[in-house]
DNA sequence: GTTGAAAAGTGCTGCGA
DNA sequence: TCGCAGCACTTTTCAAC
C-alpha cells in the first residue's frame, strides 16, 4: 500500500536551537550555526527543510526603519462593527488599503483592531476618513498613536 | 583636505524597488532582483551596503508560526500608569518579561500599549497576574485577546 | 538520522568604461 | 557611477556510516 514517506514531525531541542539563532539574524550562515551547536551542515539543511515543510518556518523578511522611508507614523486603531457577522466583508475590504499593516479579530471593546503606518498627519486623517470609514459596516473607530516603539522583537523559545 | 569619500545618500526609485523585493521574500538572491529590475548584480551589492549604511535596512529575520511552536494566545494590553514619569523605569522591567513581543508609548487611553504571545490561558494569567501586575508603577491593564490574525505584511513602499 | 565532501550557485572585489 | 569577470564562500546534494 503507497503512502507517503513517513518523517519525524517533531520539534526537538536542535530545531529550537537552530530556530533562535535564524530568528534574531536571518543570515547567519548554516556552517556558523553547524559550528555553534556542534552538529554538521547537512544536518541544519535538513532541520530547516523540516521545519519548512511542516509550516513552521512562514519566510523572512528584510527589516526596515520605517522612519528612514518616510513613515513618521505609527497608529493603533479599534474598529466598531455594526454588526460581528460583517467581519469577514469588513476585512477583505480593509486588506486594500496599504497602510494597514496588521489586523486581528478581537475579544473586548472592539471587532477589529488594527495597526496603520502612514507619513504623517494628513496622511492618517486621510486614511481614517477617506478609506477607512468609508467601509461598510464600520461605525466608529478609535485611534492611539505610538510615540515611541520601546520593545520590538521576537518570542523567546526557550 | 582629507574627509570621508562623499556618498550618495539619498533613496531613489531602485532603492525602493529593491527594498520591496526583500521585504516579501529576504533569501531571494541578488542575481535574481538585478535580471528583473535590468542591472547588474553588483549594483544591487552596492545600493544594499548603502541602504545599510544608512541605517534603513535594520536586519533579516526568519518568520516563524507560533502556534506551531506551542504559542496559543496572541493578546493586547492597554497598561495604566500611576503617572507618566514611571515609563522609562517600567519599559526597564517590562523587557525582562519574555512574553511581552511588542511595546508602544501611546496617547489615548492607555500609557502604554503591549503585545504579548502566550502558551495557553493558564499561561497568559500567570504572565498578567505575577509578572506584569507586579511592576511598580502599574495601576490596571485591559486584555484583548486575538482570535485572528487577518492580515500580517509589511508597509507598501510604492 | 547524521556525516563529510563534492557540485552548483551566490556574494564579494577590483578593474575598466 | 555602473557593469563585467574572477575568486571566495555558502548552500545543496549524495553516498556511506
Amino acid at each position: 500500500m503507497p503512502h507517503k514517506k513517513a518523517q519525524n514531525l517533531e520539534i526537538d531541542n536542535l530545531d529550537i536551537q537552530i530556530l533562535s539563532i535564524l530568528m534574531n539574524n536571518a543570515t547567519t550562515p548554516y556552517t556558523e550555526i553547524a559550528k555553534e551547536l556542534i552538529v554538521s551542515g547537512g544536518t541544519i539543511h535538513v532541520r530547516m527543510k523540516k521545519l519548512e515543510e511542516m509550516g513552521v518556518i512562514k519566510g523572512a523578511s528584510l527589516e526596515v526603519d520605517p522612519q528612514k522611508l518616510g513613515f513618521d507614523i505609527t497608529a493603533f486603531l479599534g474598529i466598531y462593527l455594526e454588526k460581528g457577522s460583517q467581519y469577514n466583508d469588513a476585512v477583505r475590504q480593509l486588506k486594500e488599503i496599504k497602510e494597514i499593516v496588521e489586523l486581528y479579530y478581537t475579544t473586548g471593546s472592539w471587532s477589529i483592531f488594527a495597526k496603520i503606518v502612514c507619513h504623517d498627519t494628513a496622511h492618517l486623517r486621510e486614511v481614517l476618513n477617506e478609506h477607512i470609514q468609508s467601509v461598510p459596516g464600520i461605525q466608529r473607530t478609535e485611534t492611539f498613536i505610538s510615540l515611541e516603539e520601546s520593545i520590538k522583537r521576537q518570542i523567546s523559545l526557550e
